[in-house]
DNA sequence: CTTAAAAACCCTGAATTCAGGGAGTTTTTC
DNA sequence: GAAAAACTCCCTGAATTCAGGGTTTTTAAG
């Protein structure tokens, strides 16, 4: 008797996840239990079916309401034994980090070919993690990226400064809603400058908003 | 004898192909003749193969090179008889309607029923539009929408400035980038900051972010 | 208590942006 | 073919930003 393993799928993409299931239908060892399309049905299935063993979900980054990070949370601090592969379209350095961190154990870009897919859940079954080559070197950019660019760490007041800036405020409005000179709001622009690597005002508000600080 | 229709699909998502596919193998009548991933890919596909008459388009709109949008105003230019249907995960209002601007014959959302997929598709065929009520919705709402706020139509010129001005450029840059004096980079500035009611560079550069032009 | 970092402030001068005009040419649209 | 829109270029002058130097005071950490 082979042993079959119970996948859980979380995507608001229905044509996605009938993707997912036209390719896995296919294996006699891998048996998709149910489907959902947000993070609050998975763990609602979960909690219920708890008799059930799942081994596997598959989840999306991206869903309305809880999303596949916080599932993906949510699932490890509450049930043991399910691996998670995030299979996802963007290819979002930061947050493929976070999902790293947060014991996923393997992304897939939705562009994958089947045979990387079933790879990739076999992989993870067998207990080992599964990154594809061109989502570690993400990842590595991301790292490096953050020890270059975040080396830079602002203090409180220049942060405000600089969503000041971002909003499209003068230097001296600035100063006026700070209570400061605007001599000090002219060198917090031009330390900015400085320690962001950036410009002018242009590259101040990308790296605002970049850093969602507006 | 019945009629078959020959369909091409363009998606770089293979996992969606593969959705998409599942549904339509088992529709007698709906024959996918060939899938790309991108939208030259398509264009080279249907000029060799003059001779096979295609019916139906179905197409991402973000796709790495020519997108969706791009893919379907040439085919209508170059083509005859081949109609798209556009499904996409996004719901952008303005997107959408520059879509129904290039006689685009039906919108999905990604997140669509299988029912739906096949009820447009069979539409399509026949001749009619499809556009989900989800859709019509939200493009109401870009209509009313573009007539209170975004009545600011940028021209190409204006948006490729916009972008250089996001990119931190200065104005002499865009001046020899383009190949144009730099009073004329200044009158685009200006005309930006009027047009878009920011007040500075910061303000254009959000914009330009928020508007996904970098 | 000492030292370092952060916060606040000041100065000069060049470069650039911003605001308000005008005006000719080409391209699109009706 | 006329009208509108887009594209291009130019001018002036004020305001602001940018780049380079500073100083002093407060706060945080060893």
């Amino acid at each position: 008797m082979k042993t079959v393993y119970n996948i859980i799928i979380a995507d608001d993409h229905k044509m996605f996840v009938d993707g997912l299931r036209s390719i896995l239908e296919h294996e006699d060892d891998l048996n998709i239990v149910h489907t959902t399309s947000n993070g609050e049905e998975v763990l609602k299935y979960l909690k219920i079916n708890q008799n059930e063993q799942i081994d596997l979900l598959i989840t999306d980054i991206n869903m309305p309401g809880m999303d596949g990070i916080a599932l993906n949370k949510n699932i490890k601090k509450e049930f043991f034994g399910i691996k998670t592969l995030v299979i996802s379209m963007l290819e979002d350095g930061a947050k493929i980090k976070t999902l790293t961190e947060n014991e996923v154990n393997g992304y897939l870009s939705k562009n994958a070919e089947q045979k990387e897919l079933l790879k990739a859940i076999r992989q993870i079954l067998a207990g080992e993690n599964y990154f594809s080559t061109h989502i570690q070197s993400i990842l590595v950019q991301a790292m490096t990226n953050s020890r270059k660019t975040s080396e830079v760490r602002l203090t409180q007041r220049e942060k405000e400064v600089l969503q000041l800036i971002a909003k499209e405020h003068t230097t001296q409005e600035i100063a006026d809603i700070l209570f400061l000179s605007k001599h000090t709001i002219e060198s917090y622009r031009k330390n900015l400058i400085n320690k962001l690597e950036v410009r002018n005002l242009a590259g101040l508000t990308r790296y605002a908003i970049e850093h969602k600080m507006i």
